[in-house]
DNA sequence: AACATCCACAACCGCATCCGA
DNA sequence: CTCGGATGCGGTTGTGGATGT
């Protein structure tokens, strides 16, 4: 069935591509004097070999006057982030947050800029929780006990760092990375204790633990993502070190209470943490943000790697 | 300098939804 | 209620410029 109402000849005939300056001066022209009314029949009325559609997007996405053009602000980019771990791709209903900016062009930011970004602080762009996809976390734990050893005694680097950069020379950022892969790790190789042992805090607790262990959605996260607000605590509670303190606490205290824990076995040493609270970096921004400057400038996958191995 | 590759963005395509006859 | 045209939406592609080899 067509659902046009052109021929395929006519159809055939139509302008594709991108758009001269003289075909947006006659839409313009047209559009100033007219207002666009049926989009179907604008194309004949402006003298433009185009069809409808292709008028209403050019119209819509470049030449309207209310289009904000130039960079995204960091605001900006904050509320798009922030939106989409709620709305997920619904990008006219997000634009309409952002005033000037077009659904087109917030999808484009997204898959070159921000999804990349997200990746690259571990975060998976569609659920918004970390990453559980890194084969390559296999290795963490022991790597992780052994360089807690190296801090330990700084000087006596070990025969199996070989010339690793990682490891010279050993400088705040490298440890702070160190301290972000240590976090997910003790929080994904450890099932989350029984709610009712958990005191008044439990919930927040739960949200670190599902928000980290990319679990299923739980009651308490589907209250968690409910609004925009609690949408973004959530995410500067990933990695707060005092949450992370809380959680550590609470696993503590089920060490050797094995059933009662579904069968918590503490078979990966407990990590003291690498750095402390004011060795992290921006530490007067929010987590999200400190984390996500300190590794702006690294790939995704590889630069996993490059850690780990 | 030439070529290859990457990246950003505009534009297209096809499906979904709306709405009036 | 049903049908079909108009419009909206999101995924994908094409293209040109930037960057790397």
């Amino acid at each position: 069935m067509r659902r046009s109402s052109l021929s395929m000849e006519e159809e055939s005939n139509l302008k594709k591509g991108p758009w001269t300056p003289e075909e947006d001066k006659k839409l313009i022209d047209h559009i100033q004097e007219h207002g666009h009314g049926s989009w179907r029949a604008l194309p004949k009325l402006a003298g433009l070999n185009r069809c409808g559609k292709s008028c209403r997007l050019r119209w819509t996405n470049y030449l309207r006057p209310d289009i904000k053009r130039g960079q995204f602000s960091q605001e900006e980019e904050q509320i798009i982030i922030n939106l989409h771990s709620i709305l997920g791709n619904k990008w006219s209903a997000i634009a309409q947050s952002l005033p000037g900016r077009t659904d087109n062009e917030i999808k484009n930011l997204w898959n070159t800029h921000l999804k990349k970004k997200l990746l690259q602080m571990g975060i998976d762009p569609v659920t918004h929780r970390p990453r559980t996809d890194l084969n390559l976390l296999a290795n963490l734990p022991h790597f992780l006990a052994n360089f807690t050893n190296l801090l330990a005694n700084t000087n006596n680097i070990p025969p199996w760092a070989g010339e690793s950069s990682l490891l010279r020379p050993v400088d705040p950022i490298h440890l702070a990375k160190l301290q972000l892969l240590n976090n997910i790790f003790q929080v994904l190789s450890s099932p989350f204790p029984n709610m009712e042992t958990l005191g008044p805090n439990f919930r927040e607790q739960q949200h670190l633990y599902d928000y980290i262990n990319g679990s299923q959605m739980s009651s308490s996260h589907l209250a968690g993502f409910s609004g925009q607000e609690e949408g973004l605590s959530n995410l500067e509670a990933f990695l707060q070190p005092s949450l992370v303190g809380d959680y550590q606490e609470i696993k503590d205290s089920k060490v050797g209470n094995d059933e009662e824990m579904g069968g918590y076995n503490c078979d990966i040493p407990v990590l003291p943490p690498l750095i402390s609270d004011e060795q992290c970096p921006n530490s007067s921004s929010t987590s999200f943000e400190g984390w996500g400057e300190l590794m702006d400038d690294q790939g995704t996958d590889t630069y996993w790697r490059q850690i780990i191995e």
